[in-house]
DNA sequence: TCTGGGGTCCTAGGACCC
DNA sequence: TCTGGGGTCCTAGGACCC
């Protein structure tokens, strides 16, 4: 009996998705963009062997991507987020803890495991498949960092078929002396070059490293991952997601803004989808930041960036109180004259709505009339989708909205952009 | 024309307190 | 000769993750 790590991660996640309701692309390169149609965020294995690299600007590559054939699409995440739930349902039925980790992985804990581990991985595989059409790579280990390694692994090596075991003494020591230290979890670009620097190059390397010397260097977290690598766990399940302790809501736009009323508008809009998140989590938050900033990649333009932040009297998750406050602070910060490519919002210092103190002067913004709106607003966004009902500061045209040119349905999430097949 | 968005944690140093 | 000691809180900056 042995406890061991599960990490389950999907391949090429965005790809995938938008593969399941277009099987024609199964055996197409297929790239998924960023928000704005910004960067390249998904490849397909087919794109990947072609050598184009992660995050590329996708206006530098479309050349590359129209003469590849390749089908291009905006990201989807009413899509992709529904998808993921599906996939994390499915996983949750065959562990007894699971973390999830990101829309696209999830770590599963067996405790005190019998039997094969490796043929209970491969038939969540199959089952995770055939259930939501999402292929996953699944790394067995007993610790996270190991476990991550272990997928990588299944999902580069084709004898694995997307099933592989970092168990045995032998092959994690082989393992590790062919993996670059910079690929394993924990190690960014930063540490990979420090460590380089200190003749340490592969996992096995780093694994073997002195502790005063990694604790000194890379902190606690850095001695932990390097405990992790040898096989003692150090980094524990977290089934339940924190609440977050800070909510940022922002995007790049569509095209240059330069008025303030339409900065306004987005402002607003990104407010009130961050309250909303707030909301989501029963909490209120203390103070609100607001930020712009220009297109900072065109060197010859004036550029101009500030950001501004505020405590409030008492803590809100009011949207039209929250909306007040930031196009206030919007105010203070704008410039005219400039092109503004980004703006966003921020909230800070977020406690229960249960600790919320009312002020013995002003009281508090959040009436119980005011807090029955948002349940009700909120309450028919879920059913209706998002945006059924929202407030007019965020506006009607919104000119400053992303590009999306490449959008699929929301075939799982929408009835009018059901999936319709012709036989 | 054109370059994403949203998080977490740790540490050092300074202010301040008794 | 000789200038205390211990604690908390906050902030900025740096690292990482997907």
């Amino acid at each position: 009996m042995k406890n061991l790590y599960f990490l389950v991660d999907c391949n090429n996640f965005y790809v995938s998705c938008e593969r399941v309701f277009r099987p024609g692309l199964r055996q197409r390169p297929v790239v998924v963009l960023s928000n704005n149609d910004g960067n390249v965020v998904a490849l397909s294995n087919e794109v990947k062997a072609l050598g184009l690299p992660f995050g590329a600007p996708f206006f530098k590559v479309k050349n590359f991507i129209s003469s590849h054939d390749i089908a291009v699409f905006s990201s989807n995440y009413s899509l992709y987020g529904d998808m993921s739930r599906r996939v994390m349902d499915c996983l949750g039925r065959f562990a007894p803890e699971m973390e999830i980790y990101s829309i696209d992985e999830a770590f599963l804990f067996m405790r005190g495991m019998r039997g094969d581990p490796v043929e209970y991985a491969r038939q969540i595989r199959d089952v995770v498949n055939q259930w939501t059409g999402i292929p996953v790579s699944i790394g067995i280990a007993p610790t996270k960092t190991l476990a991550k390694l272990a997928s990588r692994i299944g999902k580069k090596d084709p004898a694995s078929l997307g099933v592989f075991a970092l168990t045995d003494r032998a092959c994690v020591d082989w393992t590790l002396a062919a993996t670059d230290a910079g690929d394993v979890w924990g190690v960014g670009p930063q540490y990979r070059d420090f460590l380089r620097r200190n003749g340490i190059t592969t996992a096995a390397q780093l694994r073997d490293a002195p502790d005063r010397w990694v604790r000194r260097a890379m902190t606690i977290m850095g001695l932990r991952t390097v405990w992790e690598l040898r096989g003692v766990p150090c980094i524990p399940i977290d089934e339940l997601p924190a609440p977050k302790k800070g909510i940022v809501s922002s995007r790049s736009f569509g095209r240059p803004v330069e008025r303030l009323d339409e900065l306004g508008e987005a402002v607003a809009a990104y407010m009130s989808r961050a309250a909303e998140k707030l909301r989501a989590q029963k909490s209120a938050a203390g103070s609100i930041t607001v930020f712009l900033s220009t297109n900072r990649f065109r060197e010859n333009e004036p550029q101009y960036s500030n950001g501004i932040a505020c405590r409030l009297p008492v803590p809100s998750s009011h949207t039209p109180y929250l909306v007040r406050i930031a196009s206030r602070l919007l105010a203070r910060i704008y410039r005219q004259g400039y092109s503004y490519k980004k703006a966003g919002v921020m909230l800070c210092e977020i406690l229960p709505e249960e600790d919320v103190q009312p002020d013995l002067f002003s009281g508090t913004h959040d009436t119980e009339r005011g807090r029955r709106l948002m349940r009700a607003v909120d309450h028919v966004n879920r059913d209706m989708g998002r945006h059924t009902l929202r407030f007019a500061a965020e506006g009607s045209v919104k000119p400053w909205q992303m590009r999306r040119e490449f959008l699929s349905g929301r075939y799982t999430t929408r009835w009018d952009e059901i999936p319709v097949v012709r036989a």
